[in-house]
DNA sequence: GAAATTACGTCAGCCATGTTGACATATTAC
DNA sequence: GTAATATGTCAACATGGCTGACGTAATTTC
């Protein structure tokens, strides 16, 4: 009963690790390691007065400046009601700076401030610290594996997305 | 500036998959899957009036029964307060039952109660087809580089009682 | 050029889930 | 018998989701 789920009697005659164990083990690695990879960010955060959802904020707004508000949006997936509430603190506080849009004025496109790009990369620090540890550790071909699961997890329709992000993201800068 | 961070010039001589954009990447994938991965459930627990804590305080009842509460918080990490009332939520609903503990009777056993493990399999079922697919599409050498990535990510401290969990898993039944 | 749509913002209130701090009760350990 | 431990509880607070309603400016459509 532990090792093979069976409600039709399907799945037996798939690969070892497809055993019910070994996808719960997946569904607990995901939580234990997002568990530990948020708490070193939000305790700085929590220094400031801040929350992870303003890391997300400002995590976004770094890497795609010039983004628009519906854009983040997207991205979040919360509702504009949300991400207002953050997003008007960061403005306040001077870590995040708005310009209406060149060609459509009604977007106010956003930015990192220098004091926004201070505490980006304070918080990115920690998180990049510890992927580039467990990568070094794990080798290429398993960073490979990495990639290629968590992207299978993503819903389909996200995923192009991501991935035109993902690709595109190195020329999208300023 | 997109493709090597370079604070002290040091991580030039690096593999390639340590490049600042691969690691964002890395960090963006983890946010992205997870924000996905929790998506299903958390719609069929909204119709119950729970919550993703009821989740998963049902998950790892389900997964390791007759677990102690404060086994149960160690795994969490939150405070006794949060998950106290996640959890009485649950036992007064019929979902978890307690049991004092055999050699030291302070403790609460938990369990879930037939209604609970109805539920544990509807909320488990999502995510396990969806980590299944994930691993199908990826393949076994994929799948071994996402644990082997994604156990790297887990505070050190952490990651011995989560490989016994995980190990022991399988004989620990009832 | 008027009307509809879009991008964004805001007010108000609700709920889930995390926190701290203080205190209570059983049971076990020394 | 006293101290420590396992658990629970009350109260108050913060964060960050949500819905619903409404407002403004700019763009698009006809």
């Amino acid at each position: 009963m532990a090792d093979v789920i069976s409600p039709g009697g399907k799945l037996a005659a798939n690969p070892i690790f497809l055993r019910d164990e070994d996808l719960r083990q997946g569904i607990e690695l995901l939580f234990y390691a997002y568990r530990d990879f948020t708490s070193e960010p939000d305790a700085i955060l929590a220094k400031l007065g801040l929350g992870r959802a303003h890391h997300r904020a400002i995590y976004f707004v770094g890497r795609h400046a010039g983004i628009t508000v519906s854009e983040l949006l997207a991205i979040l997936k919360i509702t504009k009601q949300s991400l207002s509430r953050v997003l008007s603190q960061l403005v306040q506080e001077g870590y995040i700076q708005q310009r209406p849009g060149k060609r459509d004025r009604r977007q106010r496109l956003l930015e990192l401030t220098e004091k926004g790009k201070e505490l980006e990369r304070q918080l990115t620090r920690t998180q990049r610290e510890r992927i580039a540890r467990a990568y070094r550790e794990a080798g290429a071909e398993a960073v490979a594996g990495y990639r290629k699961v968590l992207l299978g997890l993503i819903d389909e329709t996200e995923r192009r997305k991501i991935l035109a992000h993902l690709d595109g993201s190195a020329k999208a800068s300023g």
